[in-house]
RNA sequence: GGUCUCAUCGUCUAACGGUUAGGACACCAGGUUUUCAUCCUGGCAAUCGGAGUUCGAUUCUCCGUGAGAUCACCA
């Protein structure tokens, strides 16, 4: 059933002055979301119009960021597509044409005032209480645009009505319409009419931004309207909250760098499913979606209208769970620079039975270190481990000493499978009358010295039959 | 102040106008032959307020209240 639809195009647009934080991500996230279920593209245009706010290495950082979340672009500044550039600061000579265009139609004027003239005007609106309208101040007779002056837009006031994905059916009154700046005195074009020009240039077919463009949407309306454009679709995202207070979350309130998330040790499929949860679900309770899964699943109808706090807890939770999803190869591959620096010499081999052990502990990649060192280096004794210990500290630290030394002994026999281990550990119990909570504690701490650790027979079988015995000698004579 | 938007457990959220208002995170209590984690079981906890429509309202309407966004030669 080929329809008459044009191909999905959606496009990730940021302005270079920062790094990536998650209200930017879930605004890609979703747009990407729509190209790939939609078998269309997904774009990449750098918005870098404001010259004075553009921060060096930023545009680098966002298409870094974009990657390594995975939500790959199919066109962009860095890898070109046919409607470059890509970049709106290499565009400006389309600007100008679509200018000239208005200024032909007499929808377009040079603005004349100073800046102390139009703070007057302000001024006087605040003081009547009116929201301020530029256009109550047209000139009568504009001078002829030459460049140096800003190029507004001759508005055409009128109540809108228009459809938003999310949000539903909107609409305005005429007084929210108003001469907006095309292009700066300085020859860039603003946002608002830069972002109508690009989207038509690049056959967009979805613009999906948060909810401060909503304000402006009526003027983008009249703008399209002036330029002989059909709008595409909108969707209009909520803000994400900051996490302690109900404001937008911004850099300035702790909004962190998504690529900081990932150097703690997060992985992207937890931290694309939990933004997409921030706002989104899909009707059922299923709170773990694989990419896969967001892709097939998602919807912009289902997005929630108002706005979501973020939640570390949660996130810590989910990422623990999309760990448990990874298979061990693929866990393997993305924990290489967390391994504790006593590992360097150990074998892959070796360090994936490691952590084998340890998948299910982790809650994020950062905490290898402290649940594996003492697999590869011997770990201090800290004898309060057994003295504080409610059961140990019962007996009498020779009694422990003997303990100790029937079970090297006894182990010395094992074949160190899992398996068998566990079988000598049981016939242990019996031997020596003990409960698990003693005899297993004891033998955990002694060649661990580790407050927590896996189940005893797995570890004492990666530990390896010499390490174990050379521990447990060890152990017993701190004991003795 | 004008304009627009939003409102369910502490948090993220579900609920054709009819449910004991469901799930998840967090928290608490048990369980899975040691610990920590996982996992399982149970517990705690919500429809902002007031009218109206209706046999019946979390759901529809209106009025409040609260919150957010915007009113730049920023995006």
């Amino acid at each position: 059933m080929e329809s008459s639809h044009p191909i999905v195009r959606t496009r990730f647009a940021p302005s270079p002055t920062g790094f990536m934080h998650v209200g930017g991500v879930r605004t890609a996230l979703f747009a990407w979301l729509i190209a790939r279920q939609g078998h269309g593209q997904f774009v990449l245009r750098i918005e870098d119009t404001d010259q004075k706010r553009e921060v060096d290495g930023s545009a680098d950082h966002l298409i870094t960021s974009l990657n390594a979340l995975g939500l790959h672009y199919d066109e962009g500044p860095d890898i070109g597509g046919p409607y470059g550039p890509y970049r709106q600061s290499d565009r400006l000579a389309i600007y100008t044409t679509w200018a000239q265009k208005l200024i032909d139609q007499g929808r377009a004027y040079a603005d004349p005032y100073s800046a102390e003239e139009l703070q007057t005007f302000r001024e006087l609106a605040k003081n009547e209480k009116r929201a301020f309208l530029y256009r109550n101040h047209r000139p009568e007779h504009p001078p002829t645009w030459d460049g140096t002056m800003p190029l507004r837009l001759k508005s055409d006031p009128k109540a809108y009505t228009w459809h938003d994905e999310v949000m539903g059916d909107l609409q305005t009154g005429p007084e929210v319409i108003d001469d907006i700046i095309l292009i700066k005195s300085d020859g860039f074009p603003t946002y608002n009419f830069a972002h109508i020009v690009d989207d038509a240039e690049m056959k967009i077919t979805h613009i999906i931004r948060g909810q401060e463009f909503i304000a402006s949407q009526p003027n983008y309306l009249n703008i399209y309207e002036a330029l002989g454009l059909t709008p595409p679709i909108f969707a209009t995202m909520p803000h994400i909250l900051g996490e302690s207070g109900t404001k937008k979350l911004g850099k300035r309130d702790g909004a962190k760098d998504v690529l900081d998330y990932l150097a703690d040790g997060y992985i992207e499929e937890a931290l694309i499913n939990f933004i997409a949860s921030l706002g989104w679900n899909d009707g059922t309770e299923q709170e773990i979606f694989t990419r896969e899964e967001l892709i097939e699943k998602f919807s912009l109808d289902r997005v929630q209208h108002s706005g979501a706090r973020f939640d570390e807890q949660r996130l810590l939770w989910m990422n623990g769970q999309h760990i448990r999803l990874l298979s061990l190869d693929e866990l393997y591959a993305r924990v290489d620079r967390f391994w504790p620096a006593s590992a360097g010499s150990a074998t892959s081999e070796h360090k994936k039975q490691i952590l084998s052990l340890v998948q299910d502990r982790l809650k994020t990649l950062k905490d290898l270190p402290l649940l594996t060192t003492y697999f590869f280096s011997d770990p201090p004794a800290n004898l309060t481990m057994i003295t504080e210990n409610k059961q140990l500290a019962k007996l009498p630290l020779t009694e422990l000493a003997h303990l100790l030394s029937v079970s090297r002994d006894a182990l010395t026999l094992s074949d160190y499978t899992a398996d068998h281990l566990q079988l000598t550990l049981n016939q242990l119990l019996d031997t020596t009358g003990q409960k698990p909570g003693i005899l297993f504690s004891l033998i955990r701490i002694a060649v661990s010295w580790a407050p927590f650790s896996p189940s005893l027979n797995d570890t004492l079988s990666v530990l390896g039959k010499a390490t174990v015995t050379k521990r447990l000698d060890q152990a017993i004579q701190l004991l003795s």
